[in-house]
DNA sequence: ATCGACCTTACACTTGAGTGTAAGGTCAAG
DNA sequence: CTTGACCTTACACTCAAGTGTAAGGTCGAT
């Protein structure tokens, strides 16, 4: 027998808030399986996998709009192995793009730090002033 | 003789919009000097200063808000050194974490992403089974 | 039977950094 | 003196991923 769940039983098994899965059932992510008494949503374990893809792939990334391509919510079908690729490659670029401008931005932010330390004396505005002349 | 700029010019001086502008107005970042006629707003020099500040605090992770501390705006008067490399630290701190996160991610994906690829003959869902497996 | 925890709907609001639109005023060139 | 580029205000809207609130219905335990 394959539990059932309320949405607040869902909701705690998968540590996110029914507000939260009321929100993923507009935007089409996750539909209760039916309804029972008092009209209150029932979910399954199938419910339960589905939306720990979810959290899943949103944590390493994924917009909820990605997640709906990946479930095949929005065509009704599971995306190819090539789409699921693309998308995939598509994530790493970003995030190869992204970890580029961080480095970047910590090395500035550094020696804008250390900058400041040596200089304290002084008023300290040789930070700002660095800021203000990196273009 | 400091150069006047319109409201345009100093957008396209700065390369940024004049609804950008109108919005760091309103938000308290960037007034412009004065008035002219028609009452157009005139920037000086000094505007076109602030402003690429603003960007390049921007374009290194400080929130408009943040910005808004830097420039001392809200208190009247410019930061002491000490917030200033608080505000650094934080962002810094921020950053780690974030490379930390993106990192782990471009793993997870990196990984997801060969198996895919091993196993593409068999209908690729492996991917979407690997995400569906880590939590 | 009544209490409190839980559920329902519908709708508006949040954050951050702007963008879009309407309705109109002004400036410089031809 | 008209055309077109530019400017003014005020207000609403965008995006993503939810959160908040009001007003009410239901379930399980005591």
């Amino acid at each position: 027998m394959s539990h059932q769940y309320t949405i607040g039983r869902l909701a705690k098994a998968a540590g996110v808030r029914t507000t939260t899965l009321r929100y993923y059932e507009r935007t089409g992510l996750l539909e209760p399986e039916y309804r029972g008494g008092g009209n209150y949503r029932l979910y399954t374990e199938e419910s339960l996998r589905r939306l720990k893809f979810i959290r899943a792939a949103q944590s390493i990334g994924f917009s909820l709009e990605h997640v709906r391509t990946l479930l095949g919510t929005q065509t009704g079908q599971t995306p190819s192995c090539f789409d699921v690729q693309s998308l995939i490659r598509e994530r790493l670029t970003e995030i190869d793009q992204r970890l580029k401008d961080l480095l970047h931005v910590q090395r500035v932010l550094k020696s804008a730090l250390q900058k400041c330390i040596k200089t304290q004396r002084s008023g300290c505005c040789h930070v700002i002033e660095t800021l203000r002349k990196k273009t």
